[in-house]
Parts: C-alpha cells; sequence; structure tokens
DNA sequence: TTGAAAGCGCTACCAG
DNA sequence: CTGGTAGCGCTTTCAA
C-alpha cells in the first residue's frame, strides 16, 4: 500500500501505531487485544481487525520498549563462563533454562569473554535482569552482586564450588567427589593415594576442591594413609613423564582428577609397565561411556544433581519474594561406582 | 539521605536524572560526560563533579532505554541450540563472541529450547538484534528469516551444514568429512565400508551429510566400493549387537562417524575376536585425545575452522553494508590422520 | 467499547 | 559551555 518505496524502507519496522493504523483503531487497542488484556472488552470483529492487521504487517513488539514501559524485565541472565563447561553444568543449563521458559522467564547468555570482572557486571547490569545465574569461573566480588542489587536484579545466584559472600548459592560442592574416590580407595586397602591436578587454566577450581575433599577423607580415616598431589597436563607427554616416576613416587593408588586424565593416566601407565590395577589402582570422575570401554574397566565417581526444589522455582521463588537472607542449597551427590580399575 | 526507606527501595535503581540532580547538571549534560561526547565542550571540574556523581550513586545506564532511543541495538543474536554442539562448534562461538566484542557487540546467546519455530523466531525478533547467527539443529525458514529481517536485523546468518535460502550461510559442509574417511580407506585397499549412523536425536544433521559425502567418494573412485549404513545407538548393548552380526555384513572397514563412536564400536568388535585393523579398519572423526590412547591407535579425520576472513568481521561488514546477495564461505577443513587402525 | 495522553530512561537537536 | 525538550515504542490510567 505504501506508495513511497524509500519510506517504506525507513519506516519498514512496523510499530503498534501502524497496526493501528492498519485497523482502524487506536494504539491502546492494539495493545489490549495483542496482550489480551481481560480487564476490557474489545468486540471480536476489532479483535479480528487488530490480529489481521498485525500479522499481516510481521508485526512484532519491542521487548526493549515494553520493558522500559514496565518497569521492569523477566529476562534471567546466565553470563557464560569463558572456560569449557563440565557436561553435568551444560545439562543443568539446558533444563533450568526451559524450566525458567515455562515460568515465563526470558533466559539469555552473555559471554563476558575478555572483559574484566567490573566491566562484566556493567554489561550484564546494563540489560537489568530481574535475576543473575553466575556459573563457577565468573569472577562475582561482593561488590559486583551489590552493582546488580542496586540496578533491580532481585536475585543474584552463584552456581559453583563454592559460594559467593552476599549471594544466594546453588553450591556444587566438588569436596564430597575427591573424598568418595579416597574412601572408596582406602576401603579396598590402599594406603598412598596420588590426586592428579589438572593444570589446564581454569580446572582449579574444580581440581582444588577435589583435593581438598580427598584430603579431608584421608585424615579422618584414621588408617594414616597419604595424599600426593600430582600435576598433569592433559597431554601424553605429561602423563608418560609422570608414569617414568611413578614407582619412584611409591603410589599405590589414584585418584585421575575425571575419567578423561584417568584415560590418559592408565594408558601412560600401562605403557610403562605398571599394572592396573594391581599395583596401582585408578579411580576417575563423571561416568563417562569411556570408563566402560577401557580395559580394565574405569572405576568412577559418578555426579549427580539432586535438588530439592528445582532450581528454576527457587529463582522464581527468590525474584517474588526478594530481600531474603542468602540461601544455600547443595546440588551435588557424588557415588562411587566400583569396576575393575581399583 | 532518603528518610523513607520504602521509597528508597523502589527509586533505588538511579537514572541519569538522579546523577544530574546530585551534579547539579542537566541530564544532557550527564549524558555528554559518560559517553564521551566530543561535539560537545564540557568542562573538567563539571565532568569530574558527573563522573564523582555517578559512581557514588552506582549509576549503570540503562541498555533497553538507550537502544529504544538510538533506533538500533548493537546486539547479536546467537540462538541456542537445544541440542549438545560439536566441540568444534562451541570453540567457534567462544572466538566469534570475543571478536565480536572487540567490534563493539554485544553478543548474546538465547536458549529457545521448547518453542517452536514460529515463537522462537518471534521471540528473536522482539529483541530487535541486529544481526542473528543461527547454528545448525536451529530450524530456521525462509519466511521466519523475513520476519527476523523486517524486525530490523541486518544480517541473519546460519552455521552449520547446509544454507538456508535467503540467509548468508557459514558452511560446515560434512560431506568433506565422509569423503575424506572413505578416500582414505579406499587408499587402503578397502571396498567394503561401513558406515556408522548415531540414532542419537540431532545427530542426523551431521551424519545424513558425511554418509552423503560418503557415497559420492565411493561412486566416483571408479573402485567399485560398497557403502553401507550402519545405525547404531551411543550405548554398549548397540554396540555388541552390531559386532555380533559383523561377520555376516561382510564388510572390511568402517567410519565410525566420530572418535567416540568409533571407540565404542572398536571395543565391541575387538570383544567380538574382529581383528582391528587386519580384518576390520576403523577410522573416526574428530581427533580427540582418546583417539591417541587407544590400542590400536586410531586413525581420524580431523576438522579446522578456515576462514579467508574471520567471522566476525563478515558480520560487521554485512551489518554495516546489509541487502546484498546472501554469501556463502565455506568453513570446514577435513585432514585424514592415518594411525594404526586403518 | 474505544481513544487521548502520560511517561518509562535515554540521547540529540537547538537555544541560550 | 550548558539546559530545555522532543521523542524512540509501549502500556495503562482516565475520559468519553
Amino acid at each position: 500500500m505504501s506508495q513511497l518505496p524509500e519510506q517504506s524502507a525507513r519506516t519498514s519496522v512496523p510499530t503498534s501505531a501502524d497496526v493501528a493504523r492498519a485497523a482502524g483503531v487506536s494504539r491502546a487497542t492494539v495493545s489490549y487485544v495483542l496482550n489480551d488484556n481481560t480487564t476490557v472488552r474489545i468486540s471480536d470483529a476489532t479483535r479480528r481487525r487488530v490480529r489481521e492487521a498485525a500479522s499481516g504487517l510481521g508485526y512484532v513488539p519491542h521487548a526493549a520498549a515494553r520493558s522500559l514501559r514496565a518497569g521492569h524485565s523477566r529476562m534471567v541472565l546466565l553470563p557464560a563462563a569463558h572456560l569449557p563447561a563440565v557436561p553435568l553444568q551444560q545439562r543443568f543449563f539446558t533444563d533450568l533454562q526451559s524450566d525458567l521458559r515455562r515460568l515465563d522467564y526470558t533466559v539469555v547468555q552473555y559471554g563476558s569473554a575478555g572483559l574484566d570482572a567490573d566491566e562484566a557486571v556493567r554489561a550484564w547490569a546494563e540489560l537489568r535482569p530481574v535475576a543473575v545465574v553466575a556459573p563457577g569461573g565468573v569472577r562475582l566480588t561482593p561488590q559486583g552482586i551489590s552493582v546488580l542489587t542496586r540496578s533491580g536484579a532481585k536475585a543474584v545466584i552463584t552456581l559453583g564450588p563454592q559460594p559467593v559472600e552476599g549471594a544466594h548459592a546453588l553450591v556444587l560442592d566438588q569436596r564430597g567427589v575427591g573424598a568418595g574416590a579416597v574412601r572408596h580407595l582406602l576401603a579396598r586397602g590402599r594406603r598412598r593415594i596420588g590426586v592428579v591436578m589438572p593444570q589446564e587454566a581454569g580446572l582449579a577450581l574444580f581440581s582444588e576442591p577435589r583435593l581438598a575433599g580427598a584430603l579431608h577423607a584421608a585424615e579422618t580415616s584414621a588408617t594414616g594413609a597419604r595424599i600426593q598431589p600430582l600435576p598433569l597436563r592433559y597431554e601424553e607427554s605429561s602423563a608418560a613423564e609422570l608414569a617414568a616416576r611413578w614407582r619412584a613416587l611409591g603410589l599405590d593408588s589414584v585418584f585421575a582428577y575425571d575419567d578423561e586424565y584417568a584415560m590418559l593416566l592408565m594408558r601412560a601407565l600401562q605403557d610403562a609397565g605398571v599394572e592396573v590395577p594391581a599395583e596401582t589402582a585408578v579411580v576417575g570422575a563423571g561416568d563417562l561411556m569411556l570408563g566402560r570401554l577401557l580395559r580394565p574397566r574405569l572405576s568412577t565417581v559418578r555426579m549427580e544433581l539432586a535438588t530439592a526444589q528445582p532450581p528454576a522455582e527457587m529463582i522464581d521463588r527468590l525474584v517474588r519474594h526478594p530481600g531474603g537472607a542468602p540461601e544455600r542449597h547443595d546440588l551435588l551427590r557424588a557415588e562411587t561406582v566400583a569396576r575393575e580399575s581399583s
């Protein structure tokens, strides 16, 4: 219908005013109809005219304008860690996302790679999210939390190995993983236990608590067991080096951080003539398929997320009743799966 | 300073007007100072006063209001696929994200799990992104592209095995992976080649083109080689079943889709007494660490992303000069790595 | 049952 | 050098 191509090009993004004009009604009516507002009664004929005009023009409401007017958004922000997430976290996010959507939140992942902590928090705050769920690996300080809160976030929640002062916390306590592995090895009669510490950046966040759990389990066992941290890069050469001096270390078992490092190390040990499990028992973590395919089959610590209340509901509750004391929920359950390697 | 707690709570999110009041200047001046607007000259004293007032109040600008006023955003939207991304895509996204940030774009991942195609596209359009990069696994129809374009997106780009009519395309052509594997096996004298087809939802997007490439390579080789698709679930039982009827299939080699399926199948074949590579050669894809740790070491097809122009620059160019014909760029380079399993 | 108008927070004109 | 002000697209009173 437009006769001026260049004008129609400039005006090409249709607004509710365009819909109103096309339907011969006011912008208010358009808003009522498209939002199914029940407090006001509109004739069916008008409803249809508005709907047809909207779809005819390809009208899509402008989220920014809407939330500006409303004074709040329903955006839940998930700052993406710049480091590779563990598969468990990946699945957690996927589930959280669809659960939140069902509660009518808009979930947005925001990558902050290449920003320092302050810039990143500012960038998040500019989006005025109603809630922020920050995974481990994202540096969130108490003052960062304050910036977010003061910019209108009703709930700030950390997700990771340890809580942060002032925020709610979904804790994936990795200590139980290390403790589970060590208790299993102790029960098998092992007493000199190595703990692999990946040297890859970012994994320290997980490996340190696992080591701490291992140490604690050994100390409280009253067996006199010894824990020996073993730095390892995820490379064959690094594993071969470690294997070469294995006998000198005098270890009878090793918790290999996870199944992949376990596979790497087990192969190097076998190549160096160290018998698994006879001479050295090996335990991984994560219960990946590959552990079942190895020979000997890999013992592992399986991890599961157990939640009393689904995280999405918790977030919804915190958003609706903000201001309570920081909550803390432990999500991670660790369970040892004994196979042939230990 | 506020004496009414409940009022200060409601008004707690500071606006540029609050900053202006605190600094004793107008909102315009605040905007000029905080945006380092150079077309207007402001005294250093005023600048400092404004800056101090802003940080004192914890002022953070409101992105929605800003882009509403500006009439455009610099948001690049990455609809997140609901299925697990291949590691290669994961790295691609991370890199793209930081490159785009360097070009001053805001990158946002939007999870559309649980929405059908139309709803999803509408939801994206509501955010008024300046560009959309849709990975494979996200269903994007020509009419979806039109909705996005008409809502102001300057560039719509697909990323995946095959392009979509009307959008620019970053193509990860999986056919070369299958073709590379088959050519390698043909060169090794193999003629009856199985191709593993994962039965997991979502992988068909990758496995079908790989099969097509394998078929094409066999046909054009003039060797009379035969290609046999082999459905397989990522479970030990499924692999064992396949291995049990292996000899009846009469195959002398197999392209196992990727390294993980290769490990699964190779283990099952070995358990069934089928010698690798003597009786059956095995090739994976992805060049994972685990392939190097298997015995025999796994031959694989390594995949790399080779780009003439970095994707971020391409997007920036398309945003600045919209309206050109759809571009298509092939990103995937496949290269066979021969080890011991073939 | 519908329309007019105010205003969310911000920036960019134009006056002073 | 700084301030007043219009208006981005939308929703929601209040009037008609």
